[in-house]
DNA sequence: CTGAAAGCGCTTACAG
DNA sequence: CTGAAAGCGCTTACAG
């Protein structure tokens, strides 16, 4: 029944070998209970069929996988492409193979993409942010595979988790523009809805306000979806205004990219006539020009840590307790005493 | 034996609904086929136990996954994010699956990658570029499923493609920048070893060289392998020369950017004192200052029609020829005459 | 060191 | 519309 275009079994390989398929099966998952010359000839037979073992049935008989799934709201614009790729490394290295895939920031499709990761057997995942629907977790709660939340860590969450403090990290950021002397600052926010990291950023200048007794409303916020078009659309609004602000914090840098290029087109000098500050610090942040001031996060050393927390909650080895990283405030030139922005 | 950590089965479901494995089979796969009131119960069921079913048992019994993989040499930099984006979007609304990998520009990897996807069930595979080990495409051979070549399109390969032909795209490019007047040109290429992309760019030059009579030692051109950094040293050492080339050509927008910032740090103005020219077309090159002059690919038709392809591939439809996309040549402002470069 | 056989969790003709 | 049962391709005690 077995057509030439059908892929060889196991049985193929046992049968061209004259063993049995234990026999072979041992060959490749344990080559050291076999003696030499059984399994040479196994490895020819493995070899001139062409034989690769069927991933389904191996799993569902040995019921581990070695593959790590990860989901990211977007491939674009590399923010969670450097710590993806340090993690990936450190998966490699452990024997574990990635698979990723994106939700587009959609939670249902998010939701898909974790089921389907699962149910392919995935032995852990790899989530971004923490801020989604309980009934996933009580699903991931049920599944043999544990989750590790990324890019957000939150003090009292009890999820494990690998990530920095969004939140503190931007009261760093405003606390010193304060000191610099902005007082007429203006926010573009990524959308906060369904995504904690722009919401506890966006929280964090609030706090920052609020502990100086000025209301929320102080300042301007637009909230917009990720990327540069956005981003100038929302600079150029913030600066179409009569009293136009001497600073404006941008959520990510790639919002903050947008920006810069917003104020271009509208002829403005930054840091001269605006300041503009960004965050993630993806490499992006030093290929513009003027460079970008933005918050420093240590995206390889996540996406190391990532993979040996995950793989310690995969093997059941010491429950690791969140962990929290040191974001730096990275000054470069975008962001300059709004002196410099007020005509004599 | 069960344990309450192990997650539920079939078995389970049936059990619980009272109906019969089959049965529950159907609600999930073809639920017209099971009268209301059956399907109710076993949906039931299915939510209270929180039920997913396992990948790995569905493939071999279905021996189908509607699972695509993709593998690409990197998720940094967004250079694959957008195509790979539509091509994601357009699978998801034929309800496939995509999982991509990353190999790093690392033939050992990709191949280790292929495997995995393949052996993990992929139904098809997206791979980037056609030049690779023969024994990888003997393997591929082999499997049931079928793959398809994007970003890259020569005329005389028989394997299914889709993209655009890099070497012609620039001669394209060569030309405009000749007839412009371009003499003393300069190139930093990608390493172009296992990566046709790069290798026929570079090819399209020497073309373009040779069409006028031109040896190919008479452009300088340095090989580096991807990045900003890299870029920026390549321009370095190029703009260090006693006569320094009017124009820089990058193999690609990343080294591009890499290349601009490094004629920024030397203290010269792009294009007044060298222009610079990129490929791809990524967002990148209209956020950098000056906007980058460069090809434009049509990532998201790319992308969308990768999709369709593999799909009609894999579901044995229609077997397309390659599709030859076409690129344009999109002009900004980081290319001027090189009468510009030359101080009166 | 090797083999026979049960079992992993599903799907799908085949009956009814 | 539903069920009993074979089969998908592996792994792994259990014997020998």
């Amino acid at each position: 029944m077995r057509s030439s275009r059908s892929t060889p079994t196991l049985d193929d390989v046992a049968k061209k070998a004259g063993v049995s398929t234990a026999t072979v099966s041992r060959c490749i998952n344990t080559p050291e209970r076999v003696v030499e010359a059984t399994r040479k000839r196994v490895n020819r037979a493995i070899d001139s069929l062409g034989y690769t073992p069927n991933f389904g049935a191996r799993v569902m008989a040995a019921k581990r996988t070695f593959t790590i799934g990860a989901i990211i709201p977007t491939m674009e614009n590399a923010i969670f492409a450097r710590g993806l790729q340090a993690f990936q490394e450190e998966l490699h290295n452990s024997g574990y193979t990635l698979l990723v895939s994106s939700s587009a920031y959609d939670p249902k499709i998010e939701e898909e993409q974790i089921k389907a990761l699962i149910s392919r057997g995935a032995d852990g995942l790899l989530l971004i942010g923490y801020d989604r629907a309980p009934a996933i977790y009580r699903y991931l709660e049920r599944q043999a595979a544990p989750a590790l939340i990324a890019w957000a860590y939150a003090p009292n969450n009890p999820l494990p988790a690998i990530g920095f403090d969004n939140r503190a990290a931007m009261i760093r950021l405003f606390d010193k523009v304060w000191e610099m002397g902005h007082r007429r600052i203006a926010v573009i926010s990524a959308n906060v809805l369904g995504n904690d990291r722009a919401a506890e950023r966006l929280e964090g200048i609030r706090d920052a306000l609020l502990a100086r007794g000025l209301p929320p409303e102080t300042i301007r916020v637009i909230e917009t979806p990720y990327g540069f078009d956005t981003g100038e659309t929302a600079m150029r609004e913030l600066m179409s205004t009569d009293v136009t602000p001497t600073l404006v914090m941008c959520g990510n840098d790639v919002l903050a990219a947008g920006a810069m290029r917003g104020a271009r087109a509208l002829g403005l000098d930054v840091p001269r006539d605006v300041s503009i500050t960004g965050f993630d610090d993806i490499e992006l942040a030093q290929v513009l020009h003027p460079p970008l001031t933005t918050m420093h996060v240590p995206h390889r050393e996540m996406g190391r840590r990532a993979a040996a927390m995950l793989i310690a909650l995969v093997e059941g080895t010491a429950p690791q307790p969140a962990v929290d990283l040191p974001v730096t405030l990275q000054m470069r030139d975008s962001l300059a005493p709004p002196r410099a922005n007020c005509p004599p």
